[in-house]
DNA sequence: CACCATCTACGTGTTTTCACGTAGTGGGAA
DNA sequence: TTCCCACTACGTGAAAACACGTAGATGGTG
């Protein structure tokens, strides 16, 4: 039986879930929260598999709530339900720890899903979430208008491929002239040519680029 | 009818995927490639909708693939298409401009999903994709008991975020302490400090530590 | 108040990096 | 064959980073 605790200051979200969840056969609503603060205390009592969590309530906010909850109870499941699909809302729900984010207008079917996945161990977001999560990687469209001056790897040769990977690994001069059986002085002009052809600095600017073009593991 | 074009260097997966996409009414396979190199020479003869796009291939990757091809045509919808579900793969190929990925594993009615997904200007995510990009966001249940000397943000001071974050922008102790109005030993101190507290050895470990960590920007 | 964390700063010395220049060798391409 | 690129290497010197220790000022906390 898993057990569900629904934290929502409008008691008609409330009992909508109950509702559609009142069928489920192993799912059992053990409690209800109208306001943040009362959640820390009811888990101080109850026991309590998976916890819907509205975003915005008027005392105490789902996301303080929801921090304050995995701090005490590390295991806790918070599902955020909220209509608001903003992506800074999103985010900061994650931040604190929460492993699901359904909207309030997701159906009866996405609900059980939400609650199979997440007592399940996995997450859950219903589409509309994963999209707007999504848009926050991706090249935007008016991204186009590339550096003409952009250098990639493959403007690197292979050594130097290698010892900007070592120099990345934290590696000196000469512990990279020992483990490539060269010169420290031949490191030394790699690592400049490197500062050079990549137009930076230091050795911070050859680990950024190294990063960033995925030249360690 | 929505033309297709395949880029992977394994024939199976090219077979496979022609199996797969067959019986779709309204989709054809235009054409194949099996190297990156030979994508955009291909567009420039012939007309194409979307791309599945494998992310390593021997001669030329996907992602400087995707790269070219969205450069010279933005309007192309590359779905990037592989067994790999590392983050990093997934986060550079969206960030070259794909809107699209899916694993190699999965089934027909996900690739289809896929493929009109995209054809209709949205975006595509195989479950496990989306998965993996979402825990970017989260806090990680693994995180609160595994490695107790595991150093996080949480643990370094406020003018410690900000030093490290200067250094990591290439600027020198004498730069740094310019900026802040402080004094150059202090910085030292500063940064032998974080060294100490991150356990690196030098300017590469920290660097790599804070864009781990969303130190910059 | 005493205690602790944070930010500040200096002394001294070594190691490493950065800068600028030069140059031989070997391999592949024009 | 000639020429260029990649890789190798050295000389010299300045700048920066790293190492280890010490310590005052301040502000919050038990």
């Amino acid at each position: 039986m898993i057990k569900v605790l629904l934290v929502d200051d409008h008691k008609i979200i409330r009992d909508g879930i109950k509702a559609m969840l009142s069928d489920a056969e192993n799912i059992e609503i053990v409690g209800e929260c109208e306001d943040g603060s009362l959640v820390v205390p009811f888990l101080d009592k109850n026991e309590v598999d998976i916890i819907f969590m509205d975003v915005s309530m008027p005392k105490q906010n789902g996301i303080e709530t929801t921090k304050q909850v995995i701090e005490k109870y590390p295991k806790a499941k918070v599902i955020a339900l909220t209509m608001h699909n903003q992506e800074s809302y999103i985010t900061k729900m994650l931040k604190v720890g929460a492993v699901g984010y359904v909207l309030k207008n997701t159906g009866c079917d996405d609900l059980l899903s939400a609650i199979k996945s997440v007592n399940e161990g996995q997450s859950y977001f219903s589409s509309d979430v994963s999209e707007i999560m999504m848009s926050k990687f991706m090249k935007k469209p008016t991204d186009n208008y590339v550096n003409p001056d952009m250098i990639s790897t493959e403007d690197l040769t292979t050594r130097e491929k290698e010892i900007i990977k070592l120099i990345s690994d934290e590696l000196t001069n000469n512990e990279i002239a020992e483990k490539l059986f060269i010169s420290p002085r031949t490191v030394d002009t790699h690592r400049r040519n490197l500062l050079q052809k990549l137009g930076v600095k230091n050795t911070a600017g050859l680990v950024k680029f190294a990063m960033n073009n995925n030249l360690l593991d």
